[in-house]
DNA sequence: CTTGCGAATGAACAAATGTTATGACACGTT
DNA sequence: AACGTGTCATAACATTTGTTCATTCGCAAG
């Protein structure tokens, strides 16, 4: 078959060997020890590249049964808040990063069917958007854009939306597009300055024609936040002050979802909430009791058409 | 919850928790006694619901990663035979059975796209269809209609037109129409009775105007032909002698895949293989060396729009 | 040629999983 | 109340899986 003396040809890892492996394993029930022998290796390797075949993603296992009150949920959320999809995943984990993954992971069946050839594909950011772009499987489409809809956090961070946005396009095979500024300025007119750059201003412009929005939101008591620190403990104590409560698309919103008016929230390089409206599709990706309060604000601005989040999220949204 | 005490409502089996587990299990990657523990069951317990959740296809495992080798094949059979979809899987097994699920299995995917609310699906029988409707995950739609495109065979069989539709219909919570008809009248004249019969003639033309037809094709020395035995010998031997290559839609065909003219061939209660060319998309599900005769020959005329099968049939296929 | 390096192997073991036998318990039936 | 009947818990066991470690193999550099 010749492919054993090429697998290896990319990265060193035989592939073609594993989703054999794979196929027999899952498909087809055999054991380790018959596999190995079948194809002449080690029983070893074989247990070895199936658990990187699992960790690569390559092996996806999924439950389509949902419980009866999940469905439910999902429909009284699109009833509540004007929804064209929602997707409710059973919470029953505490960990806020595992949470992001189970979420990430949940975004990719309702977020394929939106991504077809020449989609313009806007991302923000946040492990939960980080999360979604790497448990996105590898679907080869063509002519697709993905946008960063934020400027990068100084350091490089696994959590900007440049990452995202990096991480999605390769899974699609799309070309990517990322502000290259600081998702805050120093100061206003930095700003400015910045936002004037053709390059800039020719993301930006990309970005608000996108075709869907992957955008997910900050809690302002969120391990993420926290660990930022974009803003200093002063200046945040006073968006705090004049009614903050969650940070979405870099911007810090109040209880009515609207952008608060305060100079740091003149500072940042991105897509304005008020402009995702047009954008035809706007998918949030988010949940965890620190979210619920934002989300709620932004839910009932109308500011989605789809939603992923988790159970406990989605009762405390319905309350 | 109030779940516990309802979840045995339906038939006994309490998904709700089977599918609890199973999120556990694969979903956090907790172990069976951990599990066990949590939800207060015994270990042996959540054993049976996981082999039973994936036995009944709630849990399903698909593998992403394609060999290359499998997508160079789809896309020369698309190319070459004109086809808008193929999907080639490995074939690891000679177990007609086997290979059977699997191309069920594998052909759930590209179909689910064709099938949304208020779609009128053809189905055609055979093993293959039987096992494609099994693994076909329950997806709820709105005003589908699944109609038989041949009548039954006399015995009621795991492999006839009408149980898998009846159990795609199932699957897509969809109205389910069958041919109230055997496959194969006893004489020509009251084939032609049966199907002037109102009823006969309503499904008919409701499978002519189906928006998608699921089909597939039986090799003449197939397990499934001999099993069935709809013809004698005799009659097997004198439409042999006639040039039958397979046997698609009921009709046995030639090298052309054209009907051979047979008194056989006349007694048939379904959807001729001329009229297939009315229905949108065309979908065959089939494969095996046995069938790559018929199958070449369907390819040939352009009967299809898509095929699902497996590395070997369509490296036959493509010489 | 030998030395060193990394990768694959085989043996060995602990952990997890799948399977079976047995007994307790609840439930309708007679 | 006695009697099936079926379900579930418990325990015990065989198999499979995941991991570790010392060893061997292949091969390239010295």
């Amino acid at each position: 078959m010749a492919q054993a003396s090429e697998e290896l040809r990319r990265d060193g890892w035989p592939e073609q060997t594993a989703v054999r492996i794979a196929w027999c394993y899952y498909g087809l029930g055999m054991t380790q020890q018959e596999i190995a022998a079948k194809l002449g290796i080690n029983r070893v390797r074989v247990n070895r590249l199936l658990a990187e075949a699992r960790r690569r993603g390559i092996v996806r296992i999924s439950i389509t049964s949902k419980l009866a009150e999940n469905v439910d949920l999902e429909e009284r959320l699109k009833e509540r808040f004007g929804l064209a999809e929602a997707e409710v995943v059973l919470s029953l984990t505490d960990d806020e990063t595992e949470l992001a993954e189970v979420l990430g992971a949940a975004a990719c069946e309702p977020l394929t069917r939106h991504f077809r050839d020449g989609a313009t594909i806007g991302v923000g950011w946040g492990v939960t958007l980080k999360a979604f772009a790497e448990a996105m499987p590898e679907t080869p489409l063509q002519d697709v854009a993905v946008v960063a809809m934020l400027g990068s956090l100084t350091r490089r961070s696994s959590i900007d939306a440049f990452e995202a946005a990096t991480t999605l396009s390769a899974r699609l095979h799309a070309e990517c597009f990322h502000l290259p500024g600081p998702i805050l300025c120093d100061s206003e007119a930095s700003r400015d300055t910045l936002v004037r750059q053709p390059m800039l201003q020719d993301v930006l412009e990309r970005a608000l024609r996108a075709d869907i929005a992957v955008i997910s939101v900050g809690g302002l008591d969120s391990g993420t936040i926290r660990r930022m620190r974009f803003v200093d403990e002063a200046e945040f104590q006073d968006v705090l002050a004049a009614g903050a409560i969650g940070n979405f698309l870099g911007h810090y919103i109040d209880d009515d979802a609207a952008v608060i008016d305060h100079p740091v929230n003149r500072r940042v390089i991105g897509v304005k909430p008020e402009d995702l409206a047009n954008i035809p599709h706007r998918f949030m990706i988010s949940g965890g009791p620190n979210k619920v309060r934002a989300l709620a604000a932004i839910l009932r601005r109308r500011l989605l058409t789809g939603i992923v989040t988790d159970q406990q999220t989605a009762r405390a949204l319905l309350v």
